[in-house]
DNA sequence: TACCAGGAGAAAA
DNA sequence: TTTTCTCATGGT
């Protein structure tokens, strides 16, 4: 991948959105849910679940792991696949808490950190890469369905490339930033959302000429 | 009605 | 090792 190429998108983008000031979250505990819930699930009904939570004071660990599983689960309804998720925040607040919250999480270094994370079951490749962004402040690109439709779109990919090949171009061809890795997330998803899935050959919009001659 | 959403893990091939 | 199946509510 091309660097110039890749910011002449982001500055398309960013053209076009404005600054997303991304993640929506008060807090990168938050954060880290919200990462966890949102797993192939709009983010409507993701809010709705935080909001489950926050009524009941429970978007801390301890107080996510005083419910019971389906307590919680119930919570977790408007979210959708809410058993499995209650089951996997659960994990994600056991292993947080075991690990020192916040504060211990920081020190670990980055490629440390998303090995530990990676090993909570219910957080994979794009989830801990979420949290790293997100949550820590650590550069690393995330990669969705909405930045492989992208790339696929824009002639970058072949399309069966995997998630680690596709985060490690981005990130050589880029530089470490993790400002621009930040804005550039959450263009790709803003464009995703209103663009891509309503116009599917991507005929009109603001990457029109920098998506020409790509067939998709 | 059918399809999809800011995936991940287990099971099957 | 790669592909397929399962999980589920809410909006279009």
């Amino acid at each position: 991948m091309e660097r110039d190429r890749l910011l002449a998108v982001f500055e398309a983008l960013l053209a076009a959105y404005g600054p997303q000031d991304w993640w929506p979250a008060e807090t990168p505990f938050e954060v880290m849910v919200g990462a966890v819930l949102t797993q192939n699930t709009s983010w409507t009904n993701v809010e709705r679940g935080l909001q489950n939570l926050s009524t009941l004071g429970a978007l801390t660990a301890p107080a996510i792991l005083a419910l019971s599983e389906p307590e919680l689960a119930e919570r977790l309804r408007p979210v959708g696949y809410f058993n499995l998720k209650a089951q996997r925040l659960r994990a994600f607040c056991t292993a947080y808490l075991a690990h020192g919250e916040l504060d211990g999480l920081s020190r670990l270094a980055t490629s440390e950190l998303r090995h530990l994370l990676l090993t909570i079951k219910g957080v994979g490749l794009e989830t801990a890469d979420d949290m790293l962004l997100y949550a820590f402040d650590r550069p690393v690109f995330v990669v969705d369905t909405y930045t492989r439709r992208l790339l696929a779109r824009l002639g970058e990919l072949e399309g069966n490339e995997g998630y680690e090949i596709i985060r490690h171009s981005l990130e050589v061809a880029l530089g470490p930033d993790l400002a621009l890795f930040n804005e550039y997330h959450a263009l790709i998803v803003r464009h995703g959302k209103e663009i891509c899935r309503t116009r599917p050959r991507c005929g009109v919009c603001c990457l029109a000429e920098l998506c020409a001659g790509h067939p998709g």
